[in-house]
DNA sequence: TTCGCCGGATGTGTATACAATCGAGCCGAA
DNA sequence: TTCGGCTCGATTGTATACACATCCGGCGAA
């Protein structure tokens, strides 16, 4: 794991692509919006040539698609590509979840637990209104996740998962879920975290597995409503 | 997906990418060797910019590790990194089986049974002991793999395994098979064809995702045999 | 001998220039 | 009016230039 928290020594081709990842996640980029180098590379200051290899990685996770001398765009997700991905998730991090109640060491329990309370707060804590709330829980189930599926000691799956999986979570940004929700969502991260710590690696894959296609489904319901955005930051 | 077949009009950035992507899996990049971006530039007469951008897709698909101003180097996977991939594509391509089961068309069921007759005639006929019959070999089984995910209609996911999950089955290239084991491949392909084609995801999706288990136990004996090189194309 | 410093060679990161392509609007002919 | 072709602005694809980081070998001092 390079940086983490890195923030002076990042190139430039790192720095376009984590404002264009994210612009895209939260939106405002929309599904089907074009990308324009010139116009990214003016926007932050910087020349075209890094804009460009940041769309090529973007493009490889599958977060835009771009067409021979006709240039970038958003990729457009349909439902059914939305739930796809979602059970391909469950599959891989349920799988992951089985290692880690396999391979998992002390301190990989440790961290799992400590990013589930961490979760609790953050759910009980933050204005679920804004996007910075947002941002936060969506951080606190991300480190969780992360936790988890690191204990599982399989550098090459985890690396799957964050480069070509990631995407629809992404995409699930302001789709909010309901306070209730949430709470269903801390009660798996428990029963998850148990079951890796008793070593038991089919609960905890069902259970991940499961709490994985949760997500499916609340985002299912959220897509067939109106949408609603939360006010800008 | 875009081209298939198409050679005259590439870019040159997709010119070198195929061109890496084939030295890596042939094993003419070694694992661990330094990829200099002048040099293949000058080697396929192409400046380095198409070079970058080929690198950093290669990078975001986990063939290749790139450092800051220290540039890029193949990828060195160990044999346990090799073991998870394959679990975890077994998942997927298994749950994709079940898709298959669940989704194919006519169409579909027919390009698979083609696939598998094609598979057969291949590992009879073609000389396992040169590089090209390898590759013959490859394209006929890839041709089966990919014939019965894309059944599955779930396009994402045969992205993800495209671009994220490829990559082990690439470093097996030359990590021949045996005879018995082809042929036990080509018997799993036709049980998983006829299992898709009535209609049965669950054993679709079992017997996939033993069959890939089956690549990953072979591939492992192969490991830790002294390596034999196939003659030279 | 060993350590540390320096300088050049090698190679990466980014900017910029220019050619090629695309697409929209215009114009004229049927 | 409608259609085909044309021109031009916008944008992408590639080459090239240059600044800077890294690596390596030599040299001098402890």
């Amino acid at each position: 794991m390079p940086e983490l928290h890195d923030v002076s020594d990042v190139s430039g081709n790192e720095q376009v692509y984590r404002h264009l990842r994210r612009e895209i996640i939260e939106g405002r980029y929309g599904p089907g919006e074009r990308i324009v180098e010139a116009h990214v590379a003016a926007l932050l200051a910087v020349s075209r040539t890094p804009v460009r290899e940041a769309v090529r990685r973007l493009e490889t996770e599958g977060l835009v698609v771009s067409e021979r001398n006709r240039g970038a765009h958003v990729r457009t997700l349909t439902e059914s590509d939305i739930a796809d991905v979602y059970e391909a998730r469950a599959r891989l991090e349920g799988f992951m979840s089985e290692l880690a109640a396999r391979r998992a060491q002390p301190d990989d329990i440790e961290a799992i637990h400590a990013a589930a309370d961490h979760f609790d707060r953050v759910i009980d804590e933050v204005d679920h209104e804004t996007v910075d709330g947002l941002r936060a829980i969506l951080r606190a189930n991300d480190r969780f996740h992360a936790a988890l599926v690191e204990a599982g000691r399989a550098d090459q799956v985890v690396r799957i998962l964050a480069t070509a999986v990631d995407m629809p979570i992404v995409f699930t940004a302001f789709s909010l879920y309901s306070p209730a929700e949430l709470r269903r969502s801390s009660i798996f991260h428990r029963l998850i975290a148990e079951a890796v710590e008793a070593g038991q690696p089919e609960r905890a894959g069902r259970l991940m597995n499961e709490h994985v296609l949760q997500g499916r489904d609340a985002h299912r319901r959220r897509f067939r409503e109106p949408q609603r955005q939360p006010e800008s930051a």
